[in-house]
This record gives C-alpha cells, sequence and structure tokens, in this order.
DNA sequence: ATAGGTGCAAACAGTTTGCATGTAT
DNA sequence: ATACATGCAAACTGTTTGCACCTAT
C-alpha cells in the first residue's frame, strides 16, 4: 500500500463511511459511484492488503462470503438480519462461554452470530423488506 | 431418497458414526472405503437430500465449508480447534444473549464458536499436530 | 524513470446441474 | 420395465493470479 490512488482512497471511503460490514461485491458497488472503471480484482486486492495491514478485519459469518469492517472496534459480536440479510454490529458479549469448554480443551477466542429480524424489518414485516445489501437496486 | 443403494447406505453410515461434523470431502473420503467408486456428487446430492429431509443438519463455522451431522442433536454449539482444524461439539448454552439485542432487534436464533486448542493439541503442543481432519493421510 | 497499482482474462476451489448409463424395485 | 440414482464433465460463484499497461512518486 504504497501509492495512494484514486481506487483505494474509494474503496477506504466506502468502508469508512458504511457503518456495517461489507462484502466486496458491497464494496465494488459503492466504490464505482466514485471510480467507475474500478474492477472486483483490485477490491480483493485492496481489501487484502488492508486487512494485512490491520486497518480492516474480515467479519465471516457461518455460510456467508466474508466481510469487512474497520479494525480496532470494540470487542463485538453480530447480528444477521434473516430478513433483508444486512449484517450488523452489536456491542457487549456473554459470560459463561468458558463453561461451555470442554475438559482439556483451551479456549482462545470466541464468535457470537444472532439471527433475526432487524429493527426496520421489524416494524414493517408485512410489507416488502428493503434489500439493503444484496442486489440492491441502485 | 426413495431407493437404498451402498453409496447412501455409505454415506448414512459415515455420519452416524462419526461424532462430529463433517465436510463434504471427509464424506467422500471415508464413505469411499465402503464404496470405491463413490463420486463426490453423489455426497453432495446425498447429503443435501438428508438436510431436506431432516435427518442431517448443515454446520456452517465462520469462513469453513459446511459441514455436516446428524439432526436431532440437543441444542449445542461448536468447537473449532485451530490446531487439528477438527470441529467438536460442545453441549450447553450461555444465557444473556437477549442483552446484546439492540433495541427494536427479534432474536429468532444463535450461533456460538469457540477457537482454541483441542484436549488433543493442548497435550502435545510441542509436538506436530495429529491432522484428523483436513488432507489426512490414510 | 521506475516500482507499484490496475484491469482484463485465465486459473482455482467448492458446489451444482445436464445427461447418458446403471440399478433397485 | 422403468423410474430413480450415479458418475462424469461442464457450468457457476466467489476468490486469486498472470501479465501487459498505466501512473503516483
Amino acid at each position: 500500500m504504497a501509492r495512494r490512488t484514486a481506487q483505494r482512497a474509494a474503496i477506504r471511503k466506502v468502508l469508512e463511511e458504511a457503518g456495517r460490514p461489507l462484502s466486496p461485491a458491497e464494496i465494488l458497488q459503492a466504490s464505482q459511484l466514485f471510480v467507475p472503471g474500478l474492477g472486483l480484482t483490485t477490491v480483493y486486492r485492496t481489501v487484502n492488503a488492508l486487512v494485512d495491514e490491520g486497518w480492516l478485519v474480515a467479519v465471516e459469518l457461518p455460510g456467508e462470503a466474508a466481510r469487512y469492517e474497520l479494525a480496532g472496534k470494540a470487542h463485538h459480536h453480530h447480528f444477521h438480519c434473516r430478513c433483508c440479510g444486512a449484517v450488523f454490529n452489536v456491542s457487549g458479549c456473554t459470560d459463561g462461554l468458558e463453561d461451555l469448554l470442554p475438559k482439556g480443551f483451551e479456549m482462545e477466542d470466541h464468535a457470537i452470530v444472532l439471527y433475526g429480524a432487524c429493527e426496520a424489518c421489524c416494524s414493517k414485516l408485512s410489507g416488502s423488506p428493503t434489500p439493503v445489501e444484496s442486489s440492491a437496486n441502485a
């Protein structure tokens, strides 16, 4: 990441302003508003570089492609809305995880994913969902 | 799943005796001991059918390909050994997950994944790991 | 000027599908 | 006999790599 280019600036900006983890495809779509010719390859390469650099962290949810968010956030977990597909950060954690551990095992880390309906989807469960994320049209 | 064939019997047997979630590749490898000509396609088709049928459940861990285990187990979560790559079931759960939920969100479900070293790896951390799972050699 | 970055196309891995052959019923 | 299952190869999706061209320094 030695050089500052328009595509990198765009990708960083998009990630900074997203407020939630974004997939490479989402990053591409949003960044192309700034740099129309941007290619998916560059998104992957830049994102991987930013992860190596410690500026981004990968958010990997079960059965989903990796999403990326700014590093340095406080310990948190994720909520995956089954209705609109968006992923939200939830702050805080639980105790008692140690209790789950089988004898002789050592825990270094953990991940918690909550599934359900986000606020927006909850309030209009009868209406059509707002696909904030996948295949969003414009 | 109308017909009982040697390949399906083998796949079911392997899953029944595994005691932990298996990936399609692992299922293939183990099943080929019974049915040498078995193809990966059949594993996928059978596994998907067994999931639809409710006999299997998919275990999807962050950033990992789906694994499969017998359905009907009590509520449990998973431990992923970073040393040998194997996935273990851990029984029990935590309270307090509700507290993490942002206002207005509704939780239907949750997943917890613990990461660390399993008992076998803990006891020989200085030795070479035993790859029970990936690229296991025979 | 030159190392580093970009974009296209091809390579890859995991999974699914089409189709002709094989087999349980 | 026949519908269902299998296995190969091809299609597909998401991600990475090779390579020629371009550009920030």
